[in-house]
DNA sequence: ACCTGAACACCGTTCAAGT
DNA sequence: ACCTGAACACCGTTCAAGT
C-alpha cells in the first residue's frame, strides 16, 4: 500500500529522478556527495564549457573526485547526460490557460527561455524522452493538443513538430550568433548564382544568414503561429 | 573571364565540393586516393557503423592509410564529416511541379527517403548548411516556397520548419524501432500517472511509444500537411 | 607534397586494491 | 559501498622524419 508505484526496473539514479528513493537511508559507507550535486555541477560544466567541452573527466575534478568514482553516482556517461540535460531544463512552470492556443505559445515561448538559459541544450541529439521533466514538458504540450480536438496520433506528431521547432529555432539563433563572417567567402552569393542556386543566393545577399537574433524571434513565431493556423482549419480530405 | 566565379577563401576540400578544383592538376606527388574515394569511404563507414562508430581511426584503416594521412585530404575531422555528410545527402532530384503546395510534398518525401537510406545522416547535429548538396536541397525548397507568396523571411523559417520536421520524424522512426522494451518499466504508465503526468501516461498505455514504424509516416504527413493548410490560409493578424 | 611513425593530450570504462 | 590508482582501448591532432 506504497502512495507511489515505484519504477523498480530502472537504474538507481533514474529511481532517485522520479522520486522513489530517499537519499539518506542508503545502507553502506555515506557519498562524499549527493546525486543532486554531481547533477547541479553536470549543468554548471555544460553552462561553461558548451556541449563540446564536457568531459567526464572535467566533471570528476570539477568536484574533487577522480573520474571513475563518477560511476558510483551514475552507471554511464549516457545515463549522466540525460540527467543532466533533464536537470537543466527543469519543471515546466506554465500559467493555466483558458485558450488551446495561448497555451501552446506559452509553452513555445517558455521552453525556448529555458534554451537560452542553456544553449548547450539545444544541440545535444535529441532522444525519446524518458526522464521526468522532459515528460513534463511533453505532457503539458499533449493537454492543449488534446483541447484542440487533435487525436492521439495527431497529438504526438503535433508534440514532435513543435519541440523540434523551438529547438531548432534555438540553434540557428545560436549558430547564427556565432558564425565568423570568415566561414563564407565574400563572393560567395556569387558562387551560388554561377551553380544555379539563386533562391540561396538571394538569401545569403540578402545578408539574412548574418547575425540578427532579434529577428529569430519571428522565425519562432512564424512556426507556431503556422501551426495554430493550420490545426484551426478544419479538414477538408 | 572564368566561366565562373571561385570561392577563393575556402579551403582545398571545400573549393573541389564546389567544383573549382581539377584534381588532375595538382602539384607535387600524386596521391594516393581521391578526395572521392575518401568520402565514399566515410559514408560507407557511417552506413555500417552509426553515428557512433565513425573515428578517423577506423576510416583510415578502411582506406589503408594511416589516421594522420587523411590531414592531407581534409584539415579536420569537422571539415570531413561536414563533407561525408554532404556526400551522403547528395543532389536533390525533384521533378518539376505546377503546384508549390505538391513540390512541398515531394521535397519532404524525397528528403525522408534519404535518411531512410543512410539513416545516421539524421542524427548529427544540425548545423547551418554551407556545403554544395545541402545548400541545393535548401534552394529547391526556398523556390516552391517563394511561389507560394512568402516573403524572405517567412522562406526562411518556414523552410527551417520542414528541414526539422523531416529529420525529427526520421529520428523519431529510428529510435522507435531500435528502443528494446526493457528500456521503460512494465507499470511506466501507472508511475507517470501517480505524478499526474495523465497525458504521457496515456501515451504509453496506448502503445504509440512502441514501434509501428509504418504509422511514423502519418506523423511526416501531418507536420507537412498542417504547414501547407497553415500557409494557405490567409492571415487575419 | 605525400605518407609513416612516434608522440601528445585527451577520452569512457573496468578492475583490483585500500578504507 | 565508497573512493583511489592503475590500466585498457580508444580518440583527434601535430611534428619530425623519410621518399
Amino acid at each position: 500500500m506504497t502512495e507511489h508505484p515505484k519504477a523498480t526496473d530502472l537504474s538507481e539514479a533514474l529511481r532517485w529522478a522520479w522520486g522513489d528513493i530517499d537519499q539518506q537511508q542508503r545502507p553502506g559507507p555515506k557519498r562524499s556527495l549527493s546525486l543532486e550535486a554531481v547533477l547541479a555541477a553536470g549543468v554548471a560544466l555544460y553552462d561553461q564549457e558548451g556541449v563540446a567541452g564536457f568531459s567526464l573527466a572535467r566533471l570528476a575534478k570539477s568536484l574533487a573526485l577522480t573520474t571513475n568514482a563518477l560511476y558510483r553516482y551514475v552507471e554511464s556517461r549516457e545515463e549522466l547526460e540525460a540527467l543532466v540535460r533533464d536537470t537543466a531544463l527543469g519543471k515546466p512552470e506554465l500559467a493555466a490557460m483558458v485558450d488551446w492556443q495561448d497555451a501552446v505559445r506559452q509553452w513555445a515561448r517558455e521552453l525556448e527561455r529555458r534554451y537560452r538559459v542553456h544553449s548547450w541544450l539545444a544541440y545535444v541529439p535529441v532522444r525519446i524522452p524518458f526522464t521526468p521533466n522532459a515528460l513534463a514538458w511533453l505532457d503539458a504540450l499533449l493537454r492543449p493538443l488534446e483541447a484542440a480536438g487533435l487525436d492521439a496520433e495527431a497529438r504526438l506528431a503535433a508534440a514532435g513538430l513543435l519541440d523540434d521547432h523551438v529547438r531548432a529555432c534555438a540553434v540557428a539563433m545560436f549558430d547564427l550568433e556565432g558564425s565568423k563572417p570568415t566561414q563564407v567567402p565574400d563572393n560567395f552569393p556569387d558562387v551560388l548564382q554561377a551553380r544555379g542556386l539563386e533562391a540561396v543566393s538571394a538569401l545569403f545577399r540578402s545578408g539574412m544568414y548574418a547575425s540578427r537574433p532579434a529577428e529569430r524571434q519571428t522565425m519562432l513565431e512564424f512556426g507556431v503561429e503556422n501551426f495554430l493556423r493550420g490545426v484551426s482549419t478544419t479538414r477538408q480530405g
